[in-house]
DNA sequence: TATGAATGAGTGTTCATTCAT
DNA sequence: AATGAATGAACACTCATTCAT
């Protein structure tokens, strides 16, 4: 009994575990607000209203604090896939769902949408933080092709994986711009339509990978 | 007759378009290394092989050089793209021959595919250059729009370019992360195939507008 | 009891202070010394011996700590100014006494003639700080005024306060640059009875308004 | 007869005294309006309608046409003081005929005024231009002073010269700050009594110089 | 532990001055 | 002689990070 991991922290770990996520939610916020560069340490701690010291408690860096979301949100947002396939009845509803729970995940935490959007752009960069969000990126990858290597022909998982990943993200995030979330929200099952079928045709192509 | 464009220009005039261009070049480039905000005015200067100053009487500013590129790269892109469906067949190779001018685009101009992400980042936010940058975006969908119009059914025609954007910007970025641009040039036709099906699909689809 | 401003804060916050205070001196003598131009932001902080983005946690910008010091100098002027009135045995007693204020005050601040100097041809111009730097000086003038105008006769007495300033601030100032601060502080008695009586003339001539 | 300064140049020399008269109008007015240091180079030779390397061939530097400006206007408010002189009726005259030359230069050039105040605080500083600047002014006012002598007592006739200085430049930058040129000119008469008186109060005084 | 005052390297930008044409 | 493109030293100001309390 007790053994749950909030009950088993004493105070102090859980008011520290409680800063700690407050911080990723309003550095989440910020970023996707004023973009990675435009938002400043000060900022992330004003609003989570703590001292700006306070920060490097928690945080190594900026740059670690954008690694830890990007850890968090791929992490998210593969459980909330996984759990997605688990619930599929038949195979050929994998990709429908894994599509769906990618889209459901953007729509709940619309941040990571511009969030994810600027650390690809980043990880693309000769820049310090690139390379660890690489590998961080292609982990999330692998696991997603993992999840539709049943339903795939000859094409190559990893491709398929990516091509769900890019679309997704960037039709959402093209339309976010024009249309708003709540556009995007109220046309939730006509995008996840369109990205099946989008991808499924990839799929009947034969092998988009030769 | 010998009144081309350039030859019509004083020695002065030529030496400055040159350095006009070789500034935006630079720049292009070196945004797509280091992203807009690592790449400093003086890297630019420096590698164009000029003083600091000089990057003043050609850009008001470091933004608006961006948005220069950006008016640039869309403007050379979209006309890619007409010359494209000019020299089509039939109206069934639009979609195809659009999608072809695009990724051939950014095969030619990979810096752009660097750049044009991070500029979709930065239009997003709330922040200075935005506005004007989501004008000339937006701009550029229209008239992809237009162009794809006489082939799509009861689709938006606006959903049908953002589609063909995002679909193609986003396979290539990620593509780009995974493989290199040799690895994108190498799989050119099995890309083009890809995203026009994944198009198509759309299209057969009915209406992924209500 | 031992409530005293001083005492009744705490140590980092006399600590702020303290370095306020400095900052503001040093603003004042280089200022002075090198003019409010030449003057560099960080020639304070170095004298301050801060670091140079200290500065920027106590002003927000060098414009602003100009406007601070005149608003310092000439609310201090005027309270030098009042109690010198206040001490006053007879009306007639009244604009020799201002005057002796002033001329005292800036042989104790000499840094103020040329800082106030500098600041009332700044004052005049079509640049941004101007307007904020007229309205604190139009201020302390009808202080002033209303501090003459018992004695005055059917003279203007603002007028007789801009003559004040004027006069003072003018021959100081000029007899500083030939003779120095010392040699002013020598004629001192001499400057204030000469102030006074081309005071008193402008009085009795009847009314320099028309 | 032929041997008029202007006619006995070459057309090519009356051009360049036109374009370096221009220049010293043209910054004249642009350092009265934005002060000496926010006005550019190239602002005056734009206004001037100039190439901007053009200044460089009239005067050595941004510097050196203020100090041509102080010789040029110090040098005219001479002239124009000594002929006031010389037109006086009785020795009485001559201060207020000294002081009415000032006040109608200054009424005539106002830029003067701003300029010459600038310039005041400018002489003061430990900065490169300043000793030329003071040698300029110190001449100006021994001349100054010779011409009180006559109607001088004990008094110190280089204090006098000061006084009057310092009183006619102090009064009329006050009021010209607060009522502007036009207000001026309109209490001309008025300034000019009230200034006399003051200086008049000087010299009965017996002496301003111990 | 939390804080926020202090820091200073680093940035975009300006502008007096030069010099090739 | 006149020009204006090019220059780069210099400056105001920012902000991630540190550290004494």
């Amino acid at each position: 009994m007790g053994t749950s991991t909030e009950a088993s922290l004493s105070r102090v770990e859980r008011r520290k575990a409680r800063t700690n996520k407050r911080l990723l939610e309003v550095a989440r916020q910020l970023f996707s607000e004023k973009g990675i560069y435009w938002a400043k340490v000060e900022d992330i701690t004003e609003l989570a209203d703590l001292g700006k010291g306070t920060f490097y408690k928690y945080f190594d860096s900026k740059e670690q604090i954008i690694s830890a979301l990007v850890e968090e949100g791929l992490s998210e947002l593969l459980a909330k896939t996984e759990a997605a396939v688990l619930a599929v009845s038949t195979d050929g509803r994998i990709i429908p769902n894994v599509i769906g729970a990618r889209v459901d995940f953007f729509l709940a935490y619309p941040d990571y949408l511009l969030l994810l959007h600027q650390v690809r752009g980043l990880m693309q960069l000769q820049v310090g933080v690139a390379e660890e969000l690489r590998v961080i990126y292609a982990k999330h990858l692998s696991r997603i092709a993992k999840l539709v290597k049943p339903v795939i022909g000859s094409t190559s998982a990893h491709d398929v994986a990516v091509a769900i990943a890019a679309y997704t993200s960037g039709l959402m995030t093209y339309h976010l711009l024009f249309e708003g979330i709540e556009g995007i929200r109220r046309r939730r099952n006509e995008l996840v339509l369109a990205l099946d079928q989008s991808v499924q045709a990839l799929l009947k192509a034969g092998r988009p990978r030769a």
